[in-house]
RNA sequence: GCCCCCGUAGCUCAGUGGAUAGAGCAUCCCCCUCCUAAGGGGAGGGUCACACGUUCGAUUCGUGUCGGGGGCACCA
């Protein structure tokens, strides 16, 4: 007879009935605590306090009335009012001990909460420009965005991962000249790079891969690429802009395959990339397709309905300041081209038309500003702005011998992602970068990333993983036979603490859900894991009592179970095997590590 | 000037409207004849930046001050 419900929601309805005689108890919700200290039993309950003033009644009064008609429970040992008027409650240990059975019966579904009810979320993230590599800043965004995508499905929503290619606009045409200039230089045709184009050497490579392909085909004198060109010194930016006119100019309808060569082979890269990473999306979502089919067009049409859009010196402004906004914006410069905030609104216009319940973007901090302005426009668009949420994302910043590196793409001196995670692997890559809540700055210090790698964390709970399947190898049998055993057997106060532990998951996924908050996962695992190599320390598992080596790696199983899903979560891999690469100290780090201990000696 | 994030142990950071605020690292001390010691146990270490409010109760919520970081384009 094995029930079916947690512990914690089989006290919430018994508490939910206790509470039904008081009128006012309906709008309150039961919250039940797991106390800090054992001595405050299993679980504690405020809502005499909630209660009490309402009723006008002493708190430990209402506490007593709460108990006299909580319904019994074969699960309650016992319970007691304490300080000002918590209700402790004392848990039988069967009460923890059908947990192990209950998470091996649920497989991988354990952990589903009924949060999402099957709603249709949106999660939309990285979105970097394809100008160039992806940077350890769009890594966080990358492992925050698909790890809490992940959560969202594990809580029941129906989630669709989208990157929105920024393939129409001024940066990609800085790319596609840039890429140009190299060509010209292939074929001796000299421009001086300018200093704010893209520097990077991925650049001479698409130039070198142009010309190996077409040989001269999009060369030209590089005296008619400078003709009438704003001076590079005195106006940096009109010198580019000057370039690339020329360059659409000069180069034609083959301007477009110079663009679009350039796009493939970045967005292709950051594609290539992000998988090697995990990071998975339903949809690559194009910029120009919301130009080329005219629905940015119908939404600033929808907008001036509204009677939101005026004009000022050539140009079309959207009326932010009515919604919240601090100036208005324009959507159409005086050049005729709209502006990428014209072709947000058109997005998440579209994001809305298809049906979405939820959308939430994953933006940087830096565009924090942005939020009120686009969901102004939603409003003023007559959606509800309501359905969007935006999840912020402090930046990572690199640290390099201690100093802050730059983060530029222009100047390409930076670190890629790629780079991250050839040195410290995809798993530390995945979980470094969700251990830290979005909004705080994340202080990615490479060095101690590199040089600690065997510390981090991950390793902890992909070594908790590894002794229970080496365990349960050792032991030989099937995982099936352990969904029915006596678990009652299971009487140590680290096997009870560690079945606490499990019977968390569910809420633990609930709460990283509704908040946002992957990295809830990442610390709930730390614990799962330190509660895994307790038991592990205090507890033999392979003991010639038959029922009660059944009744350990059943626990144990259930616990592998919650780390294989809780890492899947987190796009951490769970390892059978942790194999330990032997360092030897190089002759300089037993260098440093003697200097260090002569400074040590002197003082 | 306006807006956003942060301020918790020596360091890096979790956490909570509740009853004695936690982890990792670092420091010190113990534990492998035994399923991987990438492990376990113990010790020391705190004015939860400061002030005032709200509350039965504030480290948590609000306001202000101070300190650190970031953002305020007819760029994307």
């Amino acid at each position: 007879m094995l029930r079916s419900d947690s512990p914690k929601a089989h006290l919430t309805a018994l508490f939910q009935h206790a509470a039904s005689q008081f009128a006012l108890a309906e709008h309150i919700s039961i919250e039940l605590e797991r106390p800090k200290q054992a001595s405050h039993g299993d679980f504690a309950c405020n809502i005499a306090m909630q209660l009490a003033k309402a009723l006008k009644r002493n708190p430990r009064e209402v506490a007593q009335l709460i108990l006299a008609s909580l319904p019994v429970s074969d699960l309650v040992e016992k319970t007691e009012i304490a300080g000002p008027g918590f209700i402790n409650i004392f848990l039988k240990p069967v009460a923890w001990q059908n947990v192990a059975l209950q998470t091996l019966q649920a497989g991988e579904e354990y952990g589903r909460s009924g949060l999402g009810q099957g709603k249709k979320v949106q999660i939309e993230f990285v979105s970097a420009n394809p100008t160039g590599p992806l940077h350890v800043g769009h890594g966080r965004g990358a492992a925050f965005g698909a790890s809490l995508a992940n959560v969202l499905a594990h809580a029941g929503y129906q989630v669709h991962r989208e990157y929105y290619v920024n393939d129409a606009g001024r940066q990609m045409d800085i790319l596609a000249l840039s890429t140009w200039l190299r060509y010209l230089s292939l074929g001796n045709q000299f421009v001086p790079f300018p200093a704010n184009a893209y520097q990077g050497d991925y650049v001479s490579a698409m130039a070198d891969s142009i010309f190996a392909l077409h040989g001269d085909r999009y060369m030209r004198p590089a005296a008619e690429v400078i003709a009438d060109v704003a001076d590079a010194t005195s106006d940096p930016e009109g010198h580019l802009d000057g370039l690339i006119a020329n360059a659409k100019r000069l180069l034609g309808a083959d301007y477009a395959y110079v663009h679009g060569h350039a796009l493939e082979e970045q967005l292709g890269d950051g594609r290539n990339d992000l998988t090697e990473f995990g990071v998975i999306f339903d949809t690559w979502f194009s910029e120009r397709t919301l130009h080329e089919s005219g629905m940015i067009d119908k939404a600033v049409k929808q907008l001036q309905q509204h009677d939101h859009i005026y004009e000022q010196n050539g140009a079309l402004w959207f009326r932010s300041t009515a919604f919240g906004d601090e100036k208005d914006r324009v959507v159409l410069r005086e050049n005729g081209i709209y502006t990428y905030f014209a072709a947000d609104i058109a997005y998440h216009l579209n994001k809305f038309e298809r049906g979405f319940d939820r959308v939430i973007d994953v933006w940087g901090a830096d565009h924090h500003g942005y939020i009120s302005r686009v969901k102004g426009a939603l409003t003023a668009a007559g959606a509800d702005a309501d359905r969007l949420t935006v999840a912020l994302v402090q930046f990572a910043v690199l640290y390099r011998n201690g100093v802050k590196a730059s983060m530029s793409t222009r100047s390409g001196q930076y670190v890629t992602l790629r780079d991250l995670r050839a040195e410290v692997g995809n798993d530390a890559a995945r979980f470094f970068y969700v251990l830290r809540k979005s909004d705080q700055h994340l202080d990615f210090d490479l060095d101690l990333a590199k040089s600690q790698s065997n510390d981090n964390p991950v390793y902890y709970i992909q070594y908790a993983h590894a002794r229970i399947c080496s365990v349960l190898s050792a032991w030989g049998g099937s995982e099936k036979d352990l969904i029915d055993v006596d678990i009652a057997r299971l009487d140590q106060p680290q096997e009870l603490a560690l079945l606490r532990r499990i019977a968390e998951f569910t809420d633990t996924v609930d709460a990283a859900a509704r908040d946002l908050a992957p990295h809830s996962i990442a610390y709930y695992l730390k614990d799962l894991a330190a509660e895994l190599h307790g038991v592990y320390a205090t507890c033999q598992f392979l003991v010639d009592d038959e029922a009660l080596k059944l009744a350990r790696l059943s626990l144990i199983a259930a616990t592998r179970l919650v780390l294989r899903t809780g890492l899947a979560l987190l796009g951490v891999s769970a390892p059978e095997k942790m194999t330990r690469e032997e360092v030897q100290p190089s002759p300089e780090n037993a260098q440093a590590a003697t200097s260090l201990t002569n400074d040590e000696s002197r003082v």
